[in-house]
Parts: structure tokens; C-alpha cells; sequence
RNA sequence: GGGCGUUUAGCUCAGCUGGUUCAGAGCAUCUGCCUUACAAGCAGAGGGUCGGCGGUUCGAAUCCGUCAACGCCCACCA
């Protein structure tokens, strides 16, 4: 059989996942198994695959599959979100690139534009996951906005207002001008912006030439919605303003002084400006003292009727615009650079303009107090731990929720207004109807009740998913959510913690009295070598797509799994894609050496090959146990690392050395089938991680049976640990690597025979292992180094090979030196502290006994290594 | 402004309740090898006063205090 000696990972990968397909591998439904379950975090339905979400799905990947190799019923749904604001942004924009504009169309026309491109770009990301080997179920595949989904969305929605816990009212929002929405709290980004402080002049009211009040303002545009000014009661330097009133600046308007102690006297001029209408500050100062409100803004962020002589400019034309008149007119005192902390859409990168406004909210304490709890007392646990910090804080001074957005596509809110006021909600209109007549003494038909124009948040959708995907809220009893729910694992970015996390927790014992998951597992960021995120704006992401043509899907995997300890950062960088790439090729080689033997039923089974397979079984066990733990604390970065090592050192680099046949010699039966037992083994082992390979060579290696896959074969389980054979091939490969240090520097070719004497204890035990492994003809015990050997120490017994040719006598006795030198600065360290009383009383007894032993060895190894240097000397 | 976290080799990270797993791993680097599975490889080597200072202790990378740098989250100071 002609092998290739590079894997070419391209066909392997279509191959197979069309295998995995075809079979129906991926498939679950209940039975009698535990199972196990993972919603995916749904990605944007019109996004494209990005590095986050390679190493997002990844993780999940791997989880999901080792589970299913552990015998349970694995079940990962994947799925898409209909992203509201991102998607109609999009849909916007394109509609603009073709001269349309929104306002243009009528609801009923733009939603049609939304589902075309929708279903345009929609799924693509999930084709992406399958080239990554992604083992979802895709016959489950679901949509936030499908008709399941929406129905539950509505039916929540319904519920929560008939238990009192939504209501509608007034309130400032976070405005976003560029999406005309409101936003929640959360969707918007606090950043640091250099601005200035302008310090305007107020004058007062009937005293015209005389005093007037100075106030210190970020924001001079907004002047036109000026109520009152505000000083501190007790403030020295204002005093003379209290009781007067002042006069708004080009406005002309006169203004009450009004004194509260929430002004801070230290600020600026003492003096504050409020604009209840246009900052949340003001507002509350204006609830308290009764001021009107005058919005000045549009939804678009330009100023309207009442913005005097600025009506139509956009705020910070006006705000430039107003520096200069107010500059004019003798106003403006004076201006300073000023650094502050201005919110911007996470969506839009719009300022958000705080701004009065009718909208729908969740009230959330209840909700959120069994939601804290179960994080609290580890019903819930979280990946990494320090995330709990966060996540109690936020639950603690949690805030109602703004749940509408003024927007088209999404979940329309299921109320509806009556012709004289008021209004009903119910999950259609014919209901609504109903629901109606019931409540007014007016007759009423269907088309009279309106619907209210606006959305729900996305998220609004999304906290329902872990139930929503198995039909829970429509159908709280049905066989899929009893047994699919709760879910096993979430594996998600620490940044939706809040928008996301928590409300699923919340809304998972709200409808189902049970937790949505068990283990959050919160990923790092990828970032790129220069530390910064990976984003399309600034075009420093690779690719996915080509980076898994490249090195292949399982190298990429790898590549992302082997720098990314829960909770950290993942500076990417390709060459650790190559490293997986690397592996792979690796292994690929390791199975091209064993199909290649020829196997002799005749020849018995070498004592070299025996030992070593003994070994490689312990050492296959303990690192399964090492495993399990790993797992079972998601570290994954170690785990892989630890199979890593298990493949290339252990296996490849020791084990198949040792039993390896002499050039073109057939192996023996017992020792080819143990060794494809241990491939087997191996291959089991790392499938969660690299699918692809494992599933080629796993096939490759017997005769399997038709739609059998190592996908669904069970994980190897640990056997007997011998720690003593393990300690002592510890001890052999120190001899080995001593002896091939040797050859190395001395030239000396591998293909010459070498003897090997070992003066003081030694374990002949293994000695075919190294006579094998290192080419020696013999291992003898003798008494003394002979002349011209050169040697080297493990613990207390003296390795050396004689040589033919004349050593270096010269470089010899420095190393020597050098090494004596060494252990002696070490036995005095040892020395002084059990020279110290306080050490020898204190100390646990194995300690001391621990720290005698170390003086005994280094005392006996100086002894050798000054007499060695003595015979060197001499015979110098 | 509050809270959380990080700081160990050039890079990315392990190091649990203080002492024989205590200074480690992978990658990178250097040296020698095209040895008949693999140069995407083999063999070997070098490299860190564990962020600074102070304390507790017989003993500190590990515990305490403090300072510094970085990161994240939260927050209405004009």
C-alpha cells in the first residue's frame, strides 16, 4: 500500500463529514441514555464565520463529542439569530445603496427586503461550522424568529404582562439617533472622548449689566432645553444667585435658580445647567422640582421646532454653530480642553442622546433573585470561576429592562391600542379583539385596534433559546424539553454575560423551575500578535475559510485550542496552526510506519517489545486519568497538550522506537497487535480534538463495518497504572538521552556499537530497552571507570563508555569540575538547613528525611566525581 | 470613581492547602544530523534573582501588606 508522507487533510475532511451526514451520526433523539446537551450560542443569521466563533464552536465541538464517546446521548442544536438592529442596519444600508429609503417603504415592503436577504446570506455561517467538523444536529437546526420561536417569544411576552411584570411608561433612554431606537442599558459602550468645557454666562433676571451666574457645560447645544439652574445650598460662591432668576443665553428665556445638594460645589463653577429633557441627571432634578421639559431633538439627533435659531442643523453642527454666537454675543467666559466618558452604540457607534420616550420594560428583581442564587451555590457553575464576581454584581443592582426597540425586524410587540386609549396584549389580534370587548362599553372591530409599531429586543428572543429550541414554552410537557432539558454545557464570550448569560438563567427558572445549564465555559477574545481584537473594521482577522484549506480543519482546531486556557485571551497567531498542521502529519506518519510492517506469525514476541508495550499500557493509563481530570475541570488547552505529548514523545518518540524491527524485518503478531490496540487507543483519545484524522486513520487501521465511526466507538478507560515500571523508564530514557548526548559530542555515528558500564546501582532490568534504543552491545556493572571512558551521572550511578580514540582529558575534567563545583554549593544548601534546629523540629518528619537523603546522594556524588577527576589527573 | 483580575524563560501558559513534581511545559532560539515513518522531521543544548519593596516563617513563586504596570467589568458628576 503506497502511503503519501504528507496527509493531506482536504478530501479526508469533505469525506468524512459527508459520512458523519449521511449516517445520521450527528442525530439525537431521546432514549434511554443520559444526555447530554449544548444550545450553540446562535450566531447573526446573516453573519459570516469569524475567529471568535471558530474557537466558540470549537470548544463546544469538543465537548460535545467526548460526551457522546462517554455513552451519553449528545445533542448539540445549532441555530441562527435574526440579530435585530445589526440585520435591519444592513438591510437599510443596502436598500440605500439602491436609492431606497426606509421611510420610503411601509412595514409589510421592508420586512419582504429583510426576509429576501435573510434568506440570501442566511445559513451561510452554518455551512461554515460544518467545514470546522462542527457535530450538530442539524435537523434541528432553528431560527429565533421561526415560527416556533416567535410563538414562544410572544406567548413570554403575554405571560410576563399578565403577571405584572411588564409595564409601559416614560422614561429616559438610551437614544440611538443613527438606528432611531432605544437601546438597553447594556448595548451601550462607555468610552473616554476629549471634548471641551464650555463656561457660560447666565444673566440674571431684571440686572442686566450687573453679576451673572457662570455654568460649566460639555453639552452648549442644549441650552434651548434649559429649565432651571442648580447650586449647591450651601455654596459660598453662588450664594448671591439664589431666589433670582437667570436669563438662557441667546435664548432669552428666563429660568428659576433652583439649590440642591446634588450639585458638587468643587465642580466647575458650582453652577449646573438642567435640561430634564436631555440628560438623566436633569431629568431626576426635574421630577423632583417640577421643571418642565423641552426636547429639543428629533429622533435623528437634529433639532427641532424648539431648537430657536438651529432648527434642522444636527447637534454637533449646532454645537460648533453655538461656540461662535455665544463667543459673539459676549456670552461665553471662557473654554477648557475636557476629557469625559460619552455613550456610543454598540451597534451604530452613534453618540447616544439620552431622551425621553414611551417604552416597554421588564421588571427584574424577582427574576433575577433564583437566577443569582443558583450561581451563588454552584448549582450553576462558571469557567472561569472570577466570573461570578461579575455576574453578582450586576444581578445585585440589577435594573428593569427595556424590552422595545423601534425598529421593524424582530418580534412586533403583541399590544394593542384601542381607539380611545388604553390598550390589551394577547398573541393575535383576533384575541386581542376579544380581550378588548371584554374591557371597553364601545363597540369595536378588529381594524380599529393598532398594533404597537415596535419590536423586541433581540435578546428578548434569546433568553429563551436553551428552552425554545425543544418547543418548552409552547409545549412545557413535551418528551423532548423533559429530557433534553436542562442543558449540559454553554460555551460562550464573557462580554454577553449580561445580555445573554444571566437572562437565560433567569428565564430558564421562570419557565421551567430548573437551571438552563449546569457549566458556562467563557472564552477569551481572539485577538491579533499586536494584542488588539480581531474585527472586520480593522481587516486583522484571517479568514477561517482559508486557514482550514491551509492546514487543514483539525490543524486550525488545534491551532485555537492549544494557547486558550478558559477565561484568557487568544493571541492568535498562523504559526500555531501550523504547529497543528505539524501534529497531524505527525500522526499520519506514525500510521504510515505500522501498516507499513509485515507481520511474521512465527517469530515470538521480543523481550524489548514486551517491556515496552507494558510500559506504554501504564503510561496509557495514568495519562487517561490525568485526562479525565483535566476535563472534568475544563482545562481543554492542557488536555490537548497532554495528548500531544502522549502521541509525540511517548508514543512516537519512545514507544514505537522500542519496538520497532530492524530495516525491512517483519514484526511479530503479539507485538503488531498490542501496537494497534494503543493506535486505536490513541486515535479515540484525540478525536474530540481533531475529528478529521482520527476518524481516517481510526477506519484505516481494521476492517470496519458499514456506517461504524469512531465518533460513536467509546473513549479508552484507564487500566493499571505500574508507578514502579513508570519510574523506572523515567530513569532509563535519562540514560538514553545521557548516552546519545555522548554520541553527539563526540562524533560518533549511530551505526557504531557502543558498551555501556554502570558503576554503582542499576537496574538491569530493562537493559534491552537501551541496548535497542541506543545501539550498544553491552550493559555491564563494573567497579571502577576504565582509563579514556567518558561517563555521566544519574543520581548516584556513574554511566561510561569507553572509547577507542583518546578523549579530550582537558574538557573532561572541566566538566567535572564544573559539576563538582555545583554539588557542593547544593549539599551545603541541604546542610544548612538541617544544621538549622528549628528546621529539624518544625519541618514534617518526611521532609527532614527528605533533605537527608539529598545530603547522602550529594555526598557520595562528590566522593565519585573527585576521584574520577583524581584518575583523570593522574593519567594526564 | 467603584469592583474584579493579571504580572513566572523571547512568546503563550502550568505551578492545588508554603518544604523531592519547584523553578516547569509547548512554541521559538542555538548546535549536529537528508539515520530506510515523518526535514511539517530526528537527537541534543542554552535560557527566568517567579513585577518592585516590606512583612510572617526554620523555610515564600506560593501567605499578608504596600506600590507599580496592564487588562476587564460596572458607574449619571455637568
Amino acid at each position: 500500500m503506497e502511503i503519501a508522507s504528507k496527509y493531506n487533510p482536504a478530501e479526508v475532511e469533505e469525506k468524512w463529514y459527508r459520512y458523519w451526514m449521511e449516517n445520521k451520526l450527528f442525530h439525537s433523539e431521546p432514549d434511554e441514555r443520559d444526555p447530554f446537551t449544548v444550545v450553540i450560542p446562535p450566531p447573526n443569521v446573516t453573519g459570516v464565520l469569524h475567529m471568535g466563533h471558530m474557537l466558540n464552536n470549537t470548544i463546544q465541538d469538543v465537548l460535545v463529542r467526548r460526551a457522546r464517546m462517554q455513552g451519553k446521548n449528545a445533542c448539540w442544536v445549532p441555530g441562527t439569530d435574526h440579530a435585530s438592529i445589526a440585520t435591519e442596519a444592513k438591510v437599510v444600508n443596502r436598500l440605500a445603496a439602491q436609492g431606497i429609503k426606509k421611510n420610503d417603504l411601509n412595514r409589510d415592503e421592508f420586512l419582504k427586503h429583510a426576509w429576501d436577504w435573510t434568506h440570501e446570506h442566511g445559513g451561510i455561517i452554518l455551512e461554515q461550522l460544518k467545514k470546522l467538523g462542527a457535530s450538530c444536529d442539524w435537523d434541528r437546526t432553528a431560527f429565533t424568529m421561526d415560527e416556533t420561536r416567535s410563538e414562544s417569544v410572544l406567548k413570554v411576552f403575554c405571560d410576563l404582562h399578565d403577571k405584572g411584570l411588564i409595564y409601559r411608561g416614560v422614561r429616559m433612554v438610551n437614544w440611538d439617533p443613527k438606528a432611531l431606537t432605544a437601546l438597553s442599558d447594556e448595548e451601550v459602550i462607555h468610552k473616554e472622548v476629549t471634548g471641551k468645557l464650555y463656561y457660560l454666562r447666565y444673566e440674571i433676571e431684571g440686572d442686566p449689566d450687573g453679576d451673572y451666574a457662570v455654568v460649566a457645560t460639555t453639552r452648549p447645544e442644549t441650552i434651548m432645553g434649559d429649565t432651571a439652574i442648580c447650586i449647591h445650598p450651601e455654596d459660598p460662591k453662588n450664594s448671591h444667585l439664589k431666589g433670582k432668576k437667570v436669563i438662557v443665553p441667546l435664548v432669552g428665556r428666563a429660568i428659576p435658580v433652583i439649590e440642591d445638594k446634588y450639585v458638587d460645589i468643587e465642580f466647575g463653577t458650582g453652577c449646573l445647567k438642567v435640561t430634564p429633557a436631555h440628560d438623566v441627571n436633569d431629568y431626576m432634578l426635574g421630577e423632583k422640582y417640577n421643571l418642565p421639559s423641552i426636547d429639543i431633538f428629533n429622533q435623528d439627533g437634529t433639532l427641532n421646532e424648539n431648537g430657536d435659531r438651529y432648527v434642522g442643523l444636527d447637534r454637533f453642527e449646532v454645537r460648533k454653530q453655538i461656540e461662535k454666537d455665544l463667543e459673539a454675543a459676549g456670552l461665553l467666559e471662557k473654554v477648557e480642553p475636557y476629557t469625559n466618558k460619552v455613550g456610543f452604540s454598540e451597534r451604530t457607534d452613534a453618540i447616544i442622546e439620552p431622551k425621553l420616550s414611551m417604552q416597554w420594560f421588564l421588571k427584574m428583581d424577582d427574576l433575577a433573585r433564583p437566577a443569582l442564587e443558583a450561581v451563588e451555590d454552584g448549582t450553576i457553575h462558571f469557567y472561569p470561576e472570577k466570573y461570578k464576581n461579575t455576574y453578582r454584581h450586576w444581578m445585585e443592582n440589577i435594573k428593569d429592562w427595556c424590552i422595545s426597540r423601534q425598529l421593524w425586524w424582530g418580534h412586533r410587540i403583541p399590544a394593542y391600542f384601542l381607539p380611545q386609549g388604553g390598550y390589551v396584549v394577547a398573541m393575535t389580534r383576533e384575541e386581542a379583539l376579544k380581550k378588548a370587548l371584554a374591557k371597553v362599553d364601545y363597540p369595536l372591530t378588529i381594524d380599529e385596534l393598532k398594533q404597537d409599531e415596535d419590536v423586541l429586543d433581540t435578546w428578548f428572543s434569546s433568553w429563551l433559546w436553551p428552552i425554545s429550541v425543544f418547543d418548552g414554552i409552547n409545549h412545557p410537557d413535551n418528551k423532548e424539553i423533559n429530557y433534553y432539558y436542562p442543558t449540559s454545557d454553554l460555551v460562550t464570550a464573557p462580554e454577553i454575560i449580561f445580555f445573554w448569560v444571566a437572562r437565560m438563567i433567569m428565564a430558564g427558572y421562570e419557565y421551567r423551575k430548573e437551571p438552563c445549564f449546569r457549566n458556562v465555559y467563557f472564552t477569551g477574545i481572539v485577538r491579533d500578535k499586536l494584542g488588539r481584537k480581531m474585527s472586520k473594521s480593522l481587516g486583522n482577522s484571517p479568514d477561517p475559510i482559508e486557514l482550514m484549506e491551509k492546514y487543514g480543519a483539525d490543524g486550525v482546531r488545534m491551532g485555537m485550542l492549544l494557547t486558550s486556557p478558559a477565561g484568557n485571551d487568544l493571541p492568535f497567531d498562523e504559526s500555531m496552526c501550523e504547529q497543528g498542521r505539524n501534529f497531524n502529519n505527525k500522526i499520519w506518519n506514525a500510521f504510515r510506519l505500522i501498516k507499513g510492517w509485515e507481520i511474521d506469525e512465527n517469530i515470538p514476541q521480543p523481550e524489548t517489545a514486551k517491556v515496552a508495550a507494558e510500559w506504554f499500557q501504564s503510561k496509557l493509563s495514568e495519562t487517561i486519568i490525568e485526562l479525565d481530570d483535566l476535563f472534568s475541570k475544563y482545562r481543554l488547552s492542557e488536555a490537548l497538550m497532554l495528548l500531544y505529548k502522549l502521541f509525540w514523545d511517548e508514543f512516537s518518540a519512545w514507544y514505537l522506537e522500542m519496538i520497532k524491527p530492524a530495516y525491512q524485518q517483519p514484526i511479530d503478531t503479539e507485538t503488531y497487535k498490542v501496537t494497534l490496540q494503543y493506535f486505536d487507543a490513541l486515535m479515540r483519545l484525540l478525536h474530540p480534538f481533531m475529528p478529521f484524522i482520527t476518524e481516517e486513520l481510526w477506519q484505516a487501521l481494521y476492517d470496519r463495518e458499514a456506517g461504524e465511526s469512531i465518533m460513536t466507538s467509546l473513549q479508552p478507560k484507564q487500566t493499571v497504572t505500574d508507578n514502579t515500571l513508570l519510574a523506572d523508564f523515567e530513569t532509563l530514557k535519562e540514560v538514553v538521552a545521557g548516552i546519545r548526548t555522548i554520541r553527539l559530542e563526540k562524533n560518533i555515528p549511530n551505526k557504531d556499537e557502543l558498551e555501556l558500564q554502570a558503576i554503582g546501582p542499576h537496574n538491569h532490568q530493562y537493559d534491552c530497552v537501551i541496548a535497542k534504543v541506543c545501539h550498544l552491545a553491552s550493559i555491564t556493572s563494573v567497579l571502577e571507570k576504565q582509563p579514556g571512558a567518558v561517563g555521566f551521572l544519574i543520581g548516584t550511578t556513574e554511566y561510561s563508555i569507553p572509547l577507542a580514540e583518546k578523549i579530550d582529558v582537558e574538557a573532561e575534567l572541566q566538566k567535572l569540575k564544573a559539576e563538582l563545583t555545583y554539588t557542593e554549593g547544593f549539599l551545603q544548601s541541604v546542610m544548612k538547613k538541617l544544621s538549622n534546629e528549628r528546621f529539624v523540629q518544625n519541618a514534617k518528619p518526611e521532609i527532614v528525611e527528605g533533605e537527608r537523603k539529598k545530603q547522602a546522594d550529594a555526598e557520595s556524588k562528590i566522593t565519585l566525581l573527585k576521584e574520577n577527576i583524581a584518575a583523570l589527573s593522574s593519567g594526564k
